[in-house]
DNA sequence: AGCCCTGTGTAACTTAAGTTACAGACTCCC
DNA sequence: GGGAGTCTGTAACTTAAGTTACACAGGGCT
């Protein structure tokens, strides 16, 4: 059972709730539960089952594959307001999970049992949410495997530096994993952006300089 | 509109449509559009607006990527009684489509309007149907992802030679397509197989030899 | 201060993949 | 049969990416 501040924080992030059925609603939210996730918690992990649909209140869930050699490559990143489409596909076609997932910060959802979530898709506005949210997902997947498959990895090094703003906290060994490959290559290829002159280097602390000479890299 | 012959040809590939509101269905028919396609044919390409839903009644489109030096990946297969995720994905979201499709065989399609589309959606048992499409699709390119991005060539040849069956007629550059590399890797690779007896090797034709081989390759 | 741990720098090397540049073989058609 | 066009074979080379193996730096802790 979710407490009142939550069921708010719910509303708020997810305003088509607000647009479901009220009786069928509360129904599925008397049985949901709250997680509360410290950060580096794995949520779930391949060929789990899968039982549960997570509403994300705060902080971040990170979807990845890891190869046998210990590499790891982000899919996609689950913020508050939005949803896990590897749990809900894994949902509908009662199938176990295909990828891992981890609360990079500390993170609290809701849970909502299978069936609740089955019934929800009832509602045209709530279904047409979730339809949505495949479709952008699939279209990201798409990218992101026409990415991998064909760019080179200072493009892609530079496109995630762009996503990640003008200041980025993260080690190399985190965007090795974010991008499918490994430390020492991210080393060499900051190195050579900070040779030229495009970023500033630190602990765990990157600095933009010279953002569109990273622009024309990513998309040339 | 669609002739009869053909609505009965629909209903038996895609068995939910008899579960649909009749009332609905043959509205939604009444304006669909039968097309017939000549393999080769380019269906549709990145960035173009996509305006109807398609239904197979023959034949297959091949989904894929393009890559700026001429390569191409393959994404999926669309036959009959599937559908074309990437289409209603587009629809749903009024996106422009993100990949290429092409009739790899002379193939006959029901197009049915973005309109009808939404509606027939309403249905529980299509929208289901369609659910199920998506989140098979969306693990499809998850696993797709992770084989780009952390599997050796020969390995993921192996594996396509295994789900093609015994007897393979198609080019290496056909093969080289549908990994997203070039021709020369495929001929090279298809010599060591069949130098270590695992296939043999014939213009436009591949006979599988050893096919625990190709298994312990594909799965090592 | 001394130590440990994590993160970074970097050089030398190996390997996988892609590129270039052909030659030869097979098919189809005139 | 001859020629064009497609498909295959292959060798030499380049490049991107990954591996191995360290050295060192900074921060936190005792």
């Amino acid at each position: 059972m979710i407490s009142e501040k939550q069921s708010e924080e719910l509303f708020g992030l997810y305003p088509v709730l607000s647009k479901v059925d009220r009786e069928l609603l509360t129904q599925a939210l008397s049985r949901a539960i709250p997680v509360t996730l410290k950060a580096g918690t794995v949520i779930f992990e391949e060929l789990q089952p899968c039982n549960a649909f997570p509403f994300i209140l705060s902080g971040n869930i990170r979807v990845y594959k890891q190869s046998v050699n210990g590499r790891e490559l982000s899919l996609y990143n689950v913020t508050s307001g939005d949803a896990c489409v590897v749990t809900a596909g894994c949902l509908l076609g009662d199938d176990p999970y295909n990828a891992c997932g981890l609360a990079e910060k500390d993170s609290v959802l809701v849970m909502m049992t299978a069936d609740d979530f089955e019934t929800l898709l009832g509602s045209r506005v709530f279904r047409e949410f979730i339809f949505s949210l495949f479709s952008k997902r699939i279209s990201e997947l798409m990218q992101l495997v026409e990415e991998v498959a064909f760019q080179k990895l200072d493009k892609r090094l530079a496109s995630l530096l762009l996503r990640r703003g003008r200041y980025i906290r993260m080690s190399h060994q985190e965007l090795a994993d974010e991008l499918g490959t490994v430390r020492e290559m991210i080393t060499r290829l900051l190195k050579s952006f900070s040779d030229a002159g495009l970023i500033a280097l630190g602990r765990e602390r990157i600095e933009i300089l010279d953002e569109s000479a990273l622009k024309d890299m990513h998309e040339s």
